[in-house]
DNA sequence: TAATGTGAAACCGTTCACAGCT
DNA sequence: AGCTGTGAACGGTTTCACATTA
């Protein structure tokens, strides 16, 4: 039985190396973005607190986030910008080149092969795959689409890393069986379903709904 | 200082009256999806076990959500799949008819007016709002494209209770503000940037790219 | 008999507070 | 003087195990 929060799920328990908080991992995630805006802006250092307030986190939270690093601020001081951009890059496995197909090219899918950001983190849109002949053939993004029905030989021909998938609820739970046969790592999936996979896929779920349902409540528990 | 885990945060730390963990909020979203599911198959009881087994959360996790709900399940059988429907979709606040706006139909955009997925949960989307004039009054998922030089007017006029915000980054923090100023509860935000407002917005972040990482993460991390 | 509901223990992750560097 | 790094206290969730009830 799996013990870990919905939407965040690795198929197998991890053996993982890593000592850090699975929460820190999202944390890291901002303070990546951030720590690039501020190099943008030609700062050099940074410190908790301020970090902090950036990404709306306590300053001792950061500061036990990049210390479980191994990370090394300055005491008086702060954090070295770059420095600290390439350690986080590193842990969360930006410089490796990952490669990203996506499937299923509905409006979401469409959207998501022109979404400007996944580059910069390392990602690269290698292929995606659709059924529908009028959108075979065509690039969307720079990324060709290609026909869902040869998608098993193509994979062997990629060999990606990871995949989206934005297919619709009935579809899902095939084609992602499909992906983890061609030997996928990791599916990031945007049907509201449950995936469940033999093995040792990792799979993280976007659900839009449910995200929207979350923030209801919030408001309504205010 | 805000101690909430990112990517989920209210402005203003509630007073709320819920005995709810926060994480079981997700979940809940999670059992009512499957609960949809089950009762279209005809289904009208299903135990903890069971339920458990189709969101991948542990039978233990499954008892304690649905008991702080107050519901009753029956000992030897299990929960009445209507009854427990109907609960969790009062305690999300289903039921309720939520007013919703979006800004900034981009390529998201475009794709969250057309996701059919929102109504079913109790979301109605009212009006959309854009700058191009390209856009503007068209009509996408059936829901008007605005002038968002006009945006504050109508809100007043419609005076919906959530947005969801998908305009780009650069004018993300701006906009939100004005979402605020208009009285708007809460900001489903898919801007890559934490947005820092006053008052008692509550605010849930989807980062696209975020998620990646974290996929990444855990995949590199196996 | 089968499965809920729930004390009590175990387990994280966060917060506090301060010693230790620079 | 200022800010990091971290032991120790704290608080919230999850797990365990079982008494309870249909």
């Amino acid at each position: 039985m799996d013990q870990r929060p919905a939407n965040e799920s690795t198929a197998e328990t991890s053996g993982g190396s890593s000592k850090l908080p699975r929460p820190a991992v999202g944390r890291l995630s901002l303070y990546f973005r951030e720590l690039h805006r501020l190099a943008d802006l030609g700062e050099s250092h940074i410190n908790s607190k301020a970090l902090g307030a950036l990404v709306d986190v306590s300053p001792a939270v950061v500061r036990r986030d990049l210390s479980s690093l191994g990370t090394i601020g300055r005491r008086g001081v702060g954090y070295p910008i770059d420095k600290l951009t390439e350690q986080i890059g590193a842990v969360l496995g930006s410089g490796v080149q990952w490669q990203v197909v996506l499937v299923g090219v509905g409006s979401l899918g469409d959207a998501l092969l022109r979404y400007r950001g996944f580059e910069r983190l390392g990602f690269r849109l290698v292929a995606a795959f659709d059924l529908d002949p009028n959108k075979i053939g065509k690039q969307i993004g720079g990324v060709s689409i290609l026909n869902a029905a040869t998608m098993t030989g193509k994979l062997a021909e990629l060999s990606p890393d990871l995949a989206i998938l934005a297919v619709p609820v009935d579809q899902a739970t095939m084609v992602a069986s499909d992906l983890v046969a061609a030997g996928i790592s990791g599916i990031l999936n945007f049907a509201p379903i449950t995936l469940r996979l033999p093995g040792k896929t990792a799979v993280v779920n976007v659900d839009l709904a449910s995200e929207l349902q979350r923030l209801a409540f919030s408001v309504q528990n205010r």
